[in-house]
Parts: structure tokens; sequence; C-alpha cells
DNA sequence: TCAAGGTTGATGCAATTGCATCTATATGCT
DNA sequence: AGCATATAGATGCAATTGCATCAACCTTGA
């Protein structure tokens, strides 16, 4: 039972405007090259690595801090611009698996080329990797704790 | 020149979902009480640390992640609840200085007790008050640099 | 087998956000 | 002074999100 310290609170506000502040660099670089979102990628990036056996829409919600109803009405705009494509379930009638397309993994290819780019300007010079290292496993800690409760 | 490695995209991914979570679990905790989100807390405190002289709209947009158009309306939602007052500003036709009301005051102290507790509960057993303090330091030379360019 | 309850994904409607543009005032230049 | 340009804030309209609920399918238990 500790206490809440300053400092704490500090490391929540930093967290904040960092995340924010980045976010919305990589959302401005994304868009200026006529790209989708941040939160795009994220799908689309999460369908990619399910390779050609496809993800179920369930399984990308809970690696992903998503709702439900937003999430199916992303995958129904990926799906009419024809980046994803929607396969039906043996085991289950009510699901379904995605895949990209070639087109969503074209689409993918560029969007991470613009990302990086970002991450890049922001982060490469900003922190050295042994550093950066040892603050990502402080998060992790953190947010798994969170998540465990 | 250095390169952007893995331990930075881990970062970057491991900040994404700590703030992301935690922003997530503090907003349902404010909901569940019956009070508004994380981010009309922010202009209540941006509002409420201005004092009685108050602060402008555009001061506001300056220090917080938020467009002018949100920002606008988000004040006209605060000032029709109550919680905000207007003023006019003497050297300045175009502008206003917003105050919060007795209302308004009390709505920010009691988001506070909500938001604090769910820091509480996210932090202050997860990491040590000077290591907060150092990735705080980090985080901050980071989101400087990103300023700067 | 079949009814009750759980899970998966979609959708109608209201609220919010993004974008472009507008009004009003201020400032700078000639 | 008079005009052009810049800044502060508001708003119409389209797109997105949140909330509640729905339809379809699956699972369990009697």
């Amino acid at each position: 039972m500790t206490d809440l310290t300053d400092a704490h609170i500090d490391l929540w506000v930093a967290a904040m405007r960092f995340t924010g502040g980045l976010q919305q660099d990589i959302d401005a670089a994304l868009k200026s090259h006529g790209l989708p979102t941040l939160a795009v990628y994220d799908l689309l990036l999460e369908i990619w690595r399910a390779g050609e056996h496809g993800i179920r829409p369930v399984e990308m919600q809970q690696r992903l801090l998503i709702s439900q109803y937003n999430l199916s009405r992303h995958i129904a705009r990926l799906v009419d611009a024809g980046w994803v494509a929607r396969h039906t379930v043996d085991e289950d009638g009510r699901g379904q698996l995605l895949t990209l397309t070639p087109a969503g993994q074209d689409l993918r290819a560029r969007m991470w080329e613009i990302y990086r780019a970002s991450l890049h300007d922001a982060l490469a010079d900003g922190i050295a990797a042994d550093e950066a290292a040892v603050m990502a496993e402080h998060l992790r800690n953190i947010t798994d704790n969170l998540a465990r409760e």
C-alpha cells in the first residue's frame, strides 16, 4: 500500500503529452500522404500478422483498445475499400476471418514507411536504445498490473 | 543521426498501451460516478489554475492537445451546464476570459477525487516514485524535442 | 431434443469530431 | 485614415463514435 506521489502524477502527465503529441504528428504525416489514420494502421497490422489464415474480429478486440461496434464499422469500411477480405469460419457460423487483400498489404507497407519515419524523427535522437528498453519494460509492468485487477 | 531500434518501437507501443488503457479506466471510473470525461477535466483544470482572472481559449489551445473548433464547442457545453463563466476582455474585443463558477469548482474537485484514485490504483504500487521521476523526465525530453522541430 | 443463456457481430439513433468556412475584431502598411 | 492581412472564436455539414439493442448462432443442462 504505497502512496501516489507527485512524481507518479508527473509521469502520467508526461506520458499523456508524449503519446498524444506524437500520435497527432503521426496522424498528420499519414494524412499529408493521403493515408488512413494510426487507428486503421493498428487494424491492418493485426490482420497482416494473422497471415493467410486470417483473424477473428473478436480476437482483435481483445488485443486492441477498441470497442466492439467501432471495430465492426472500421472493418466494414476496410472491406468496402477493398483492403480486407471476409471469410466464413467453418466451426462458428457467427464468426468471420479477416485477411488482407494485396491492396491492403500494399497499403500497410506504405503506411509503415511514413509511420516509421515519424517514430524515427521523434525517438531515435531523443533517447538511447538501452534506456528506451528499460522504459518500455517499466511501462509494460505497470500496464500488466492494471489489466490483472 | 541515430537509428530507430526495436527498443524504440517497443517504447512507443508500450507507451500507447499504457496511456490508452489507463485513460479508458479513468474515463470508465468517472462515468460510473456520473462525471464528465478526462478531456473535460483537462479543460476545467486549466480554467481553475487561471484563478479569478480567467484564461483565454487561445491560451488553453496552446497548452492542451485540442483543436480550435473542438475547444470552442467544449466551452459552449461547459457554459451551458453552468460550470464555466465567460467574461469580455478589455484589450481585445474578439476574445473572452473564462473562469470556473462555484459549481464548476466543485465539479473539478469531485472529478479529481475519482481521477486520483484511478491513478493511485494504476501507479502507486506499480512503480517507485524515484523511477517514475526519471521516466517522466525522459518523456518530457523527448516531447520537447518534438515540439522544437 | 430443446429451452435458457452466452457469444459474435451489426445497426438505429444521438452526441461528438473533423473540416471548411464565416464573422468580428485587431494589426500593419502605405 | 483606409485597405490588406492576421487572429479569435463560432458554426454548417459530413463523418465518426458511443450507447443501446438486435439478429444469428453456439453451448449447456435437464
